[in-house]
Formats: C-alpha cells, sequence, structure tokens
DNA sequence: ATATAGAATCTTTTT
DNA sequence: GATTCTATAT
C-alpha cells in the first residue's frame, strides 16, 4: 500500500493526529478543519502502515449519514470494502450487540426497537394504567424524565424520590413503564445504550471478547456524548484498547438532550497517556467570517480555547441588515438570494438559518412569491408518516405478537368494530394477569368474556394476524409487505381518503415495499445473517427513519434550523432572526450555561459560511400571532465590528443601525430587557413584557402584580430594577 | 364512529 | 397564527 495517498493530502496537523503512537488521542478540531478526513485517514493509516487488522477497528458516530460517509470514505481511499470493521452510531452498534446477545441482555429474541412515538404511546397507557390524570402527569414530561435518567445510566430502582412526591410518581411511572417494555419484549432508544452498557457489566465474558477484538476505537462528534456513551466507551475500552476521538467544544449545541462537553476535558483525566492535537486551519470560510465568529465565541467562559484561522483571503465583509419587521426581513433575504442567481449563482449554495422552526414560514411564503424553488429540512421522515407506521405496526404484530405498541396501533386500524370499550376489556385483562394484550386478547375469546359481536370482531383480527403470520412466511421481504398491506386492510382504508393527501399515503406505502425490495441486497448486517430478514427491516425502520422530505436534485434554496445546520456548508449563509428572545431564545437566556450553548449555536451557523455571510434582525416581529418589538441579539454586538458592514435596501442611509443597537445593548441605563423584574413607585412590583421604540421615549408594557398591565415611558416612569 | 368546536400550547433533534 | 389534541355531540 502506498502510503503518501494517505499522508500527502494532510496538514502538518492532521498529519500528526493521523500518524500519533498508538495510545490514547483527542484531536480537537474546529469547524471546517477536516475533521472527518482525519478519522478516515486515521484508520486508513493504521490498516496501511500499522498492519492492525479491519476486524479490530470500531469507529462510533452520532448519525448515520456521518456513518455512512465514513465508511464511502475509506472505501473510497483503500480501493477496498471496509468488511470486518464496525462502523456505525452508537445505537446501531448497541442494537447489534443486543441482537447477538438477546438472551443474555434479558430479551426475547425478535424484540422490537420503539421510535419516540412508540415510546410516547407506551408512556400514556402506563400512566392511563396507574389510573393518573393525564393533564396532570403528561406522557411528555415522562417520557423527557425517563429517557434523561437512561442517559445517565440510572434505572428506577436507582432512584430515590427524596419526599418528593412528583418524583415519587415520576420513579413509579419509570417503573412501571419498565415492566411495560418487559412484558412486550420492546425497547427504546436510550435503552439500546443502557442495556448493552449492562450486558457488559453482568457477562464479563462477553465485555472480555468484544475488549480483546476492538483494540482501536475511533469516536466522531465527542463532545456530543452523553453519560451512559462515555461509560459504554470506557467500559469497552478496557485497559488495552487505544481510543481516538475527535471532537469541538465550541460547537457543542446539545447539552439540552444529555450531551456533556465535560467528557473531552474527561477523556484526558481518565486516560493520562492523552495525546492532544489541535486542528484550527480552516479550509471553509474566508477570514472575515472565522475573524467574525472567533470574536463571538470568545465570549464564552468554559472553552479549551481555539482559534481558526486560514490561508484563504479576507473575502467580504459581513452583512447586517436591520429589518423593519419579519416581512421586510424575508423580502430582504430573497431579493439577494436573487442577485446571487443572477450573478450566476446556483439556488442550493444559499442556505436560510433560523432558530426554531416557527420562523421558516414568512420566509417560504416571500419565496413562493417570487417563484424561488426551496427545500425545508426538518419534516415527518419516510418511516415515521402515519401508513408506514399503521404498516409496519401490522409487521411487528406478526414478527412479536407481544408487542403492545403495535397491537394497539392497529388492532382498530381500519376500524373493525373493535371499539374503545372492548380495547379497555383486553388491556384490564391483560393488566390484571400480566400478560401481553395479544394474550389477554386470546384469553377473553377462549372464556367468552366479551358481547358477542365484540368477540368475533376481535376473533377476525386475531385470525387476521396469524393467517398473515403463516401466508407470509417463506416469501421475499417485499412480498411479505405487500401481502401485509393488502390483507390488513390499510389498502382499502387509504383508498378512501380523498384528495391529494390519499394519493400520497397509497405512494408511500408502495415505497415501503420498494424499500423491502431494496432492504435485502444492500442494508443486511453481514454479521448478523442469522437474523431473520423481516426482525432487521424492521430494526433498520426504526434505527434509520430515513431521509428527510425534499428532491435533493433540484436546484433549490436550504431552509434549515441551526441545529440541522451543523455538519454543514453552503457559499452564502443567511442567519436570521437576530434578536434578543429569538435568539438567544427567550428559554435560554436565563443560565448562564444555556446561553453560552445559544453562543456556540451562533458560531455553528457563522462557520457555516463559505464565502458570504448575512445577518439580519427585525425590529418588529409577529411570532405565535402577537406582535413584539425586540433588540437585536447580544451576539451581533459581540461580533468585532471592523467585520460587520452595514446594510439598508434602496440606499437611503439614514441613522446607522449599528449605533442604535451598540448603545442601546451596552447602556445600563436602559434595561428593557423582557421578563425583567421592576419596581414603580405607585404600582409596585411588575415584570416587563414588551416595549417600543428605544431610549428615553421608550414605552414600556409592565404586569404588575397588583394593578395588571400597564403601558408606561421609560423617561416618566422611574423604574427601579428588582 | 366520526365530525366539529374549543382549548392548549408553541425551542433545538438523533437514535 | 397554526397546529394538535380533547371533549362533546350526533
Amino acid at each position: 500500500m502506498d502510503v503518501s495517498r494517505i499522508l500527502d493530502p494532510l496538514n502538518d496537523a492532521q498529519r500528526q493526529a493521523v500518524c500519533a503512537e498508538q495510545g490514547n488521542v483527542l484531536v480537537l478540531a474546529g469547524a471546517g478543519s477536516g475533521k472527518t478526513r482525519v478519522l478516515v485517514h486515521r484508520i486508513a493509516w493504521m490498516l496501511a502502515a500499522e498492519g492492525i487488522t479491519p476486524y479490530g477497528i470500531l469507529a462510533v458516530t452520532f448519525t448515520n449519514k456521518a456513518a455512512g460517509e465514513m465508511r464511502g470514505r475509506i472505501e473510497q481511499l483503500l480501493g477496498i470494502p471496509s468488511s470486518g470493521m464496525w462502523v456505525g452510531t452508537f445505537h446501531g452498534i448497541a442494537h447489534r450487540l443486543l441482537r447477538a446477545h438477546w438472551k443474555e441482555a434479558g430479551l426475547g429474541q425478535s424484540f422490537t426497537v420503539m421510535d419516540s412515538e412508540d415510546q410516547l404511546r407506551a408512556l400514556r397507557r402506563v400512566i392511563r394504567e396507574m389510573g393518573l390524570d393525564e393533564s396532570q402527569w403528561p406522557a411528555k414530561e415522562s417520557q423527557w424524565y425517563i429517557n434523561a435518567r437512561k442517559d445517565e445510566g440510572l434505572r428506577a430502582k436507582h432512584l430515590d424520590h427524596q419526599n418528593d412526591t412528583h418524583l415519587r410518581y415520576m420513579i413509579e411511572i419509570y417503573a412501571q413503564y419498565e415492566n411495560y417494555c418487559q412484558r412486550s419484549n420492546v425497547v427504546d432508544f436510550a435503552e439500546l445504550m443502557l442495556r448493552s452498557h449492562e450486558l457488559w457489566l453482568q457477562n464479563p465474558e462477553i465485555l472480555r471478547h468484544y475488549q480483546q477484538r476492538f483494540r482501536h476505537i475511533l469516536v466522531d462528534e465527542f463532545q456530543d456524548t452523553n453519560t451512559i456513551q462515555y461509560a459504554w466507551l470506557r467500559l469497552l475500552a478496557g485497559q488495552h484498547c487505544a481510543m481516538f476521538a475527535v471532537g469541538d467544544d465550541d460547537q457543542s449545541i446539545y447539552g439540552w438532550r444529555g450531551a456533556r462537553v465535560e467528557n473531552i476535558q474527561q477523556f484526558s483525566r481518565d486516560y493520562s497517556n492523552t495525546s492532544v492535537f489541535r486542528l484550527e486551519q480552516n479550509y471553509r470560510s474566508t477570514g472575515n467570517i472565522l475573524n467574525a465568529a472567533n470574536g463571538l465565541i470568545s465570549h464564552n467562559a468554559e472553552r479549551m480555547g481555539k482559534n481558526l484561522w486560514t490561508a484563504d483571503s479576507d473575502g467580504e465583509l459581513i452583512q447586517l441588515y436591520a429589518a423593519f419587521n419579519e416581512q421586510d426581513e424575508a423580502m430582504f433575504i430573497v431579493e439577494r438570494i436573487n442577485d446571487w442567481v443572477n450573478g450566476g449563482g446556483l439556488r442550493s449554495e444559499c442556505a436560510v438559518l433560523y432558530r426554531s422552526n416557527a420562523q421558516s414560514r414568512v420566509i417560504e411564503e416571500r419565496l413562493i412569491q417570487s417563484g424561488m424553488p426551496y427545500r425545508v429540512y426538518g419534516g415527518l421522515r419516510f418511516f415515521e408518516r402515519q401508513e408506514i407506521k399503521d404498516a409496519l405496526a401490522y409487521l411487528r404484530l406478526v414478527n412479536n405478537r407481544d408487542d403492545d405498541t403495535a397491537f394497539e396501533r392497529v388492532v382498530n386500524t381500519p376500524t373493525r368494530g373493535i371499539g374503545a370499550r372492548t380495547v379497555d376489556t383486553i388491556r384490564e385483562t391483560a393488566r390484571g394477569s400480566g400478560i401481553s394484550l395479544w394474550r389477554a386478547a386470546y384469553y377473553l375469546i377462549e372464556h367468552k368474556q366479551l358481547a358477542a359481536r365484540a368477540l368475533s370482531a376481535l376473533q377476525q383480527f386475531l385470525y387476521l394476524i396469524d393467517n398473515l403470520h403463516k401466508s407470509i412466511d417463506g416469501l421475499a421481504l417485499h412480498e411479505q409487505i405487500e401481502h401485509v398491506i393488502h390483507d390488513s386492510g390499510l389498502i382499502d382504508h387509504y383508498k378512501k381518503e380523498r384528495g391529494e393527501r390519499g394519493r400520497a399515503r397509497l405512494e408511500n406505502l408502495d415505497e415501503l415495499i420498494n424499500a423491502g425490495r431494496n432492504f435485502d441486497d444492500e442494508d443486511r448486517d453481514p454479521e448478523q445473517a442469522e437474523v431473520d430478514t423481516l426482525t432487521a427491516f424492521l430494526s433498520h425502520a426504526s434505527l434509520e427513519a430515513g431521509e428527510r422530505q425534499g428532491d435533493e436534485w433540484d436546484d433549490c434554496v436550504q431552509l434549515m434550523t441551526l441545529h440541522s445546520a451543523k455538519g454543514l456548508e453552503f457559499k452564502q449563509v443567511f442567519l436570521c432572526g437576530l434578536e434578543e428572545g429569538v435568539f438567544p431564545h427567550k428559554l435560554s437566556m436565563e443560565e448562564p450555561g444555556r446561553l453560552e450553548e445559544e453562543r456556540r449555536l451562533c458560531y455553528v451557523g457563522m462557520t457555516r459560511a463559505k464565502q458570504k455571510l448575512m445577518i439580519s434582525y427585525a425590529e418588529k416581529r409577529r411570532l405565535y400571532g402577537e406582535e413584539k418589538f425586540a433588540r437585536p441579539s447580544r451576539f451581533i454586538s459581540e461580533i468585532p465590528r471592523e467585520y460587520l458592514e452595514e446594510i439598508r435596501l434602496g440606499g437611503s442611509v439614514s441613522t446607522p443601525v449599528y449605533d442604535q443597537f451598540a448603545t442601546r445593548v451596552e447602556d445600563n441605563d436602559a434595561p428593557l430587557q423582557l421578563g425583567q423584574r421592576v419596581f414603580h413607585n405607585k404600582f409596585g412590583e411588575g415584570i416587563v413584557m414588551n416595549y417600543e421604540g428605544n431610549g428615553r421615549h421608550a414605552r414600556v408594557q409592565i404586569n404588575f402584580s397588583t394593578s395588571g398591565s400597564k403601558w408606561l415611558v421609560m423617561e416618566y416612569a422611574n423604574l427601579q430594577l428588582c
């Protein structure tokens, strides 16, 4: 193997990381510094130069996309298939382990993986069965609580209610939910990590086997690992494994779902012989964009320290546009895109990034108006669509009769005369005897404990599932799917739905058959040939919900949230809605830690831009039906001024907007922070709800605890901060 | 079993 | 403002 192909395309820092001596390595890779390249070349280097066998390598990522990309690039670089190597997501690999050791993990052989919607439905049922009021104990909250505990590696039995009633119920719901999952032979996403971790802890011989096999672990996006994922890695690594972790603390934007940036620092502490490398040369953006981003992120206190630089030229200044309102902002963005396209640029080279999905609507409307094709990321994915989930539920039930989530979903879809009353009876029986719904239904029929009509309807349903099981045995996967969606009546059911939507649903069901046809050859895991195809397909559907909607091939403007933009790059980026309360989001403004995460999010957004970055904010914005005034985001004032250029449309430059907000933000005698508690001599204590204008002439709306909401003029109000 | 009206609620997202 | 769920009526 010619090693120069691996080393030549690298810069010094990259090469040092790639060729680092065997041992633990931490690579702090800034945005656009060639993070994936280093991972891929490191693997290639180990295989080609160090004589390490692919069989001993495990590479973990967070998304299927990243895993696929890594695998593809390894194969491209080496010119051979990457077989034997494990490259996958944390959840994908945990799932693989559980399939291989289902018995030791305490699962049934054909256990099913629930997605978050399934999990929510399951929790609704558990809460209802506990006789709790659903409005007082929202399933969403329990789901959040349970997943957060699982991400910390904690089971219900580890938790202490500390005499807190609320907590006690939460833990009880958790415990009941664990029972439910065990009974139904299903696992949720967090459970995959937690249970595979326990599998290793409780079966030292299995752990030893994997420890001996995987002497080289590579981890992508290390800053996004949560507690259980890090514990899982440490356990697998044991004493003799070399870990190669790549991450960027400045791009940690998933703290709210349990990711712990601290794991990066912890890594060097836990593995004392760790060599640390920094990749700071950026190959993506112009100098001005990088300097602006560096300036912004320097306002964060908790950093490992890193400064991106480029050999590229300064490029254009970052343009700042102060819009009158959100309509004006949208108009500005679309006009700029038009200019770009007229100048020969592609629409797909432009991305509009926003903090929250609700912001996309106005921009979409404006794009439609000017006939500009666009694509919004973040809609429903293929395997999450209603009709697809219905079909999958039938398949799941055929595959695993105890899957209560699937049973509940399809027992009366399409309607077949099994009403709420009957299902209630089944549930009660199931709960009374601690059995699955399927078994309870069987029991009720055998003992004729239902009204005649319901009994025969239910019997029909059980026959249907049993017959489906028999008739699809031995068929190819796509034939199985086709059979099930026809015989279940789903096709007829959706044929009745009129209009565009019904037609789309039928098309999707057709597409599901197609997915089954393609699955056989492509997506099977060669090391798990003994798992039957249907089971593998169902797991695939849960673990890899498919691409987001949109025609990739069309040349269209890209619209997405800042979170979904991570890892992508565009020649021209619009960062919009930079207003206090929108970005940083009002729910993240209180805690310093969360605010720093918002700032990192802004940093991520800025560093997506290759050539042109445009930042905009609206002085007045209609959001959630109400019109509100907002101050420009503090993030704007944190960008060093020399990299910004304020622009106005139509050339009518009046007061420089930058000056306006600069004084507004920095002046402490204008405490117009929304949500600020204030004291008024006559009205007492209140909270700032809204304001209009700025400086001394501003009018402020304050909600007083004793006398209600009032508009006051700052100049005369004489407010005191509390 | 379905249709409709009223109410609630509205970061960010992958697996 | 728009969606999504819940309660009630038919």
